[in-house]
RNA sequence: GGUCCCGUAGCUCAGCUGGAUAGAGCAGCAGCCUUCUAAGCUGCCGGUCGUUGGUUCGACUCCAACCGGGAUCGCCA
């Protein structure tokens, strides 16, 4: 069961909802003599072929009012034209009642929406914490972590204009046999190697894990054409056995090894910090995986002393076959710790460091999907009352033109690399158009850099996180069509409109209702209108692309506005204020809408 | 084999708790800049919503089976 994150009578569009469902209570009571229960009624929003704003279809209530569905919506429409204010007028098409919203009603939202920010949600009072990097110290960031911060972080935007309290943390897996892999091959054949200008430290460390990997395979092709089966020669090649070597004496804490092992991680965290400050994502906490791997081991004895777990053949396990799952091992014989006994430990340790936390979020791939589902449901077993606020946020992963993306092959695009692509080819662009003449090369650079993340970002963020998707390189550096540089562009554009008219803060002129609004204002006003809606559903389904997609939704509709509208050509006054307080109102949303993405917006582009 | 996810236009994706002739973008074609930023706008082309059944007044949406793609089921991490 997930928290609304606002009393649903704060957003507007069930606020006027709520002014809908009584009158229409009333109508079936009056008209049919019937008592319509409240969660009977369902709205929705008009097809743009028709006039209205929003729809109730009537088929459902035939059998109540036992007419026709024409004769039932006529019958329905009338009351609520006559008893209710904002509805102002209605039509009837086959078994649809499109109701018509007032012009008064619009703009009394457009001035309440002015006069504060829609998309921030008073404070819950609920603390949340999101995970939402997990990487390893042996190799950069590439793709596939990419989506996963994006993901991760701008689920913790969302969440926090939903008026939460957030933590954002990331776990850095920066010990085991992977590591010693790397550091192995850097004692080797680094020759003191340090990164440097033209090699960052991460990725200094990642070329001596693949050295490793290089030199594993060739001493087992050598052990297997000596007669030795594939198996032994995979775990008898001679730099594997000093890797492993390497981590018995890291867990012995042999000075020399951790030396070198601290060396070479700052070396790591140096390039990730790189590439965490270009993508513009921050943590608030790191948990080093060196620092909590121990953790839980107690957990689990607890947990088998209390018998929610079992022994068998000396290790133990739980058994999860009444769920539906599998039985796991908890603990080994040699009484040392799995994967999943660490996680149980710091879900645990993280409830204790922070004590009014009310939900935990996991930003990982869904290959993990199963691990996730048995880790909650041991806490479960383990009596945690928080354990039902511990959630998944389970992504697919990232496919490219040529398939899946295979580090043992070679096809994995770096982040930074791709970073810098975009970038690269926003500027390409960005030069092509002309238009910045007037920048300096600073604000040029700083523009480019705004535009190519936000293509990048967007598209990544715009499909459903679930699913698995494509990465086409050229789509992703696409500027426009649905694309985050087509939305940053409108925004300059409302910002160009304001500019013109100076700073308005104040309404100097009464809407009079002498002239009706234009189909173009009502447009955009309803997607505004609907906007904290879709940011509520944003922040309970833990999912960005809702919100992208609302937010390309709106500029288009402003765009189109825009093209056909004037607004500083107006030569009223009034409609002038009203057009410009229309554009300042899709500026402010598309901001904010596009903070919750991780996207900057320009003032001009 | 068990469990889970996915299958919508040539390509990439939207389609809310079932509701009106299934929507965008890209690609293709045709228009629109002496006037608020053409990174834009307008129109055209393009779909038996994997298949077959079922539930329903009504199914892209719910259920079942099947086909196709993927993930996962270690005393690995």
């Amino acid at each position: 069961m997930r928290p609304h994150y606002i009393p649903l009578h704060s957003m507007f569009q069930d606020r006027l909802h709520s002014q809908l469902v009584p009158a229409l209570q009333l109508a079936f009571k009056a008209l049919f003599g019937h008592d319509l229960a409240a969660k009977a009624i369902t709205f929705q929003s008009t097809r743009p072929e028709f006039e209205g704003d929003i729809t109730i279809n009537v088929f459902p209530f035939l059998k109540v009012s036992g007419k026709a569905p024409e004769q039932t919506a006529q019958a329905i429409g009338e009351f609520l034209q006559k008893e209710v204010p904002v509805v102002a007028r209605f039509n009837v098409v086959k078994g649809f009642l499109n109701i018509q919203i007032s012009d008064a009603y619009w703009l009394g939202f457009l001035r309440e929406a002015r006069s504060k920010d829609i998309l921030q949600f008073p404070s819950n009072g609920r603390k949340v914490m999101v995970e939402y990097a997990s990487p390893n110290t042996n190799k950069p960031l590439h793709l596939g972590h990419m989506r996963n911060i994006f993901l991760g972080y701008s689920v913790s935007r969302i969440l926090e204009s939903a008026g939460n309290d957030i933590v954002r943390v990331q776990v850095i897996n920066d010990r085991g046999i992977h590591i010693c892999k790397s550091m192995v091959a850097w004692r080797k054949f680094g020759n003191g190697e340090t990164p440097s200008a033209t090699m960052k430290g991460d990725k200094l460390v990642g070329k001596y894990y693949v050295e490793f990997d290089r030199i594993h395979k060739k001493e087992i092709d050598g052990l297997i054409a000596a007669g030795r089966s594939k198996e032994e020669a995979e775990k008898g090649s001679p730099i594997l056995l000093e890797a492993q070597e390497m981590l018995r004496k890291w867990e012995a804490n042999d000075p020399e090894v951790r030396a070198l092992w601290e060396r070479m991680n700052s070396w790591c965290y140096a390039g990730f910090d790189a590439t965490y400050e270009r993508a513009g994502v921050h943590f608030d906490k790191n948990y080093y995986e060196s620092q909590t791997y121990l953790l839980g081991k107690n957990d689990v004895l607890e947990g088998l002393k209390r018998g929610v777990f079992y022994e068998k053949d000396g290790a133990v396990w739980v058994d999860n076959t009444p769920e539906g799952l599998d039985e796991k091992v908890l603990l080994r014989r040699d009484g040392t710790s799995v994967y999943m006994t660490q996680d149980i430990g710091t879900a645990i340790k993280r409830f204790e460091e922070y004590p009014g936390l009310s939900q935990l979020i996991y930003t990982v791939g869904n290959e993990q999907d199963y691990h996730f589902k048995v880790l909650f449901l041991i806490l479960k077993k383990l009596g945690f009352a928080w354990a039902g606020e511990l959630h998944h946020l389970s992504y697919g992963m990232v496919d490219l033109p040529s398939g899946k993306m295979k580090s043992r092959e070679g096809t994995v695009v770096d982040a930074d690399d791709l970073m810098e692509e975009v970038v690269t080819e926003a500027r390409a662009a960005g030069e092509r158009l002309s238009k910045l003449d007037d920048f300096s090369e600073q604000e040029k650079t700083e523009l480019f850099e705004m535009i190519g993340m936000a293509a990048l970002k967007y598209y990544l963020l715009k499909v459903d996180a679930k699913k698995r998707m494509l990465f086409d390189p050229a789509a992703s550096i696409d500027l426009q069509g649905h694309t985050g540089p087509f939305i940053q562009y409108t925004y300059a554009r409302t910002q160009s409109l304001l500019r013109k008219a100076g700073i308005m803060d104040v309404w100097q002129h009464e809407h009079s209702g002498a002239w009706p609004l234009l189909p173009e204002e009502r447009t955009v006003l309803k997607l505004l209108h609907q906007f904290p809606a879709v940011l509520n559903e944003s922040a309970t389904k833990l999912d960005p692309s809702s919100v992208a997609n609302h937010a390309y939704e709106l500029v288009k509709a402003y765009n189109s506005f825009y093209q056909t509208v004037p607004v500083m050509k107006e030569e009223d006054p009034a409609k002038r204020e009203f057009r410009l307080e229309l554009s300042s109102c899709v500026a402010a949303v598309t901001r904010k809408a596009m903070w919750c993405l991780g996207i900057e917006v320009p003032e001009r582009m």
